[in-house]
DNA sequence: CATGATTTAATCGTGTGCGATTTAATTTAG
DNA sequence: CTAAATTAAATCGCACACGATTAAATCATG
């Protein structure tokens, strides 16, 4: 427990901590999406076409945080399994349309009772859940690129 | 905004804003990290071994929450780099002690500004990070395989 | 003391993340 | 109207994560 520098102390960084229970999540949710056959992302993915279908592989970019070097394959991934449907937008062929196939679309009846089980997983109270909201919020709030 | 089933919107989604914000974190570090020539996972590894040097792959893997699968190309890039050594205790061949060289022992004052650089960039208060990492640390305690 | 079980790292395969670059399409300026 | 700048997606390369398996060493049991 002693160590030279306190400040470099890893139980004190709450960076770790995060980094940690990030993929504590993930872990907690990988059976459930295994029912389903799909990954984390694929599953935040699909999250954003379930909230509104037809987006440009940019606006689920924004959504996401994530750029097209990780989205494309993902994508294409999601298309393979006849989830979705990739198409250029006509108007503008450098935008790629993503809509989702009638499966992309069943497959959220299929995922409608993950949160409620998430939830009972966590193991936090609903006081717990908005002040951690909060906190997350306002670490996303710096560096809006 | 409108939505058919509010249970999987995004915005309640606790899970979505931690996987967010933790990739956020890790690219609030990157410019400090890459001063040093360090990717995050790498600083995190080198924490634990700043804390205490000389320890097995395995107790390195318990810290970090990492198997070897991750940590052992990890560990040989940072051998490659002269930070670390690795070496088989001869009094149990199936494990591999990780030592820190001088030049890993060293770069240690150089990270030592980083955490109170990135309590600035974070812009949470005292308070806050309390309740993150309270917040945090239930989460961590569900699912202790 | 021999053999099967366990433990520890390493290895393999797949899927992210992300910096950097490329390609193609569109917009803007001169 | 055309060349330069900008934009969107794709591509490339590298480094994680992690399930699964393998290989080698040690332990446990009969």
């Amino acid at each position: 427990m002693s160590q030279s520098n306190p400040q470099l102390n890893l139980d004190n960084q709450i960076c770790f901590r995060l980094y940690s229970a990030s993929r504590q999540v993930t872990r907690l949710y990988q059976p459930l999406l295994k029912e389903v056959g799909l990954t984390y992302p694929q599953y935040i993915v699909l999250l954003i076409l379930w909230e509104q279908d037809g987006q440009l592989v940019k606006e689920i970019g924004e959504r996401a945080e994530l750029n097209s070097n990780t989205l494309t394959p993902l994508l294409k991934r999601l298309a393979e399994r006849g989830l979705v449907t990739r198409s250029k937008n006509p108007d503008d062929e450098r935008q790629t349309f993503i809509h989702l196939t009638q499966a992309g679309k069943t497959l959220e009846q299929s995922c409608a009772c993950i949160p409620a089980q998430m939830m009972a997983k966590a193991g936090l109270s609903m006081e717990q859940i908005q002040l951690l909201k909060q906190s997350l919020d306002v670490l996303m709030a710096q560096g809006q690129r």
